[in-house]
DNA sequence: TGGGTGACCATAG
DNA sequence: ACTATGGCCACCC
């Protein structure tokens, strides 16, 4: 795969091959950067692009448990959940339905 | 320059 | 089963 050379790019870059109507986590993007200890930076990153582009699918992005942890980074905690919603995805209670169904890990997809 | 923090994950007690 | 702590990288004060 392509270098950006920094996990913080790498991240960004990861969460927008993310296909519509999937979601990842961050430990699981973290371990395609090449260590999955380092999940907390991907969050950041996410964070960052926040006020980058909207091109990054941060709403896409969620932790191991499925549950949308990082919705109150978002303009409103709602939006997040909605998007997902809107592509497909079930959302209860601010957690993925059949997370494992929907669950997109670069390491076996896209490697 | 140094230390604290952060949308996590895993291991140990 | 739950709580505590370590680890990792980048950013902000």
């Amino acid at each position: 795969m392509k270098k950006e050379g920094s996990f913080f790019e790498d991240a960004q870059e990861v969460a927008k091959l993310i296909p519509h109507g999937r979601v990842s986590s961050y430990g699981a993007i973290a371990k395609y950067l090449g260590s999955a200890k380092s999940a907390r930076m991907v969050g950041w990153a996410m964070n960052a692009t926040k006020g980058k582009e909207m091109g990054v699918p941060a709403h896409r992005v969620v932790n191991k448990q499925g549950l949308l942890t990082g919705k109150k980074h978002f303009g409103t905690p709602s939006e997040m959940e909605r998007l997902l919603v809107k592509e497909g995805i079930e959302v209860f209670e601010h957690k993925i339905v059949d997370f494992t169904k929907v669950f997109w890990d670069p390491n076996s997809e896209l490697m």
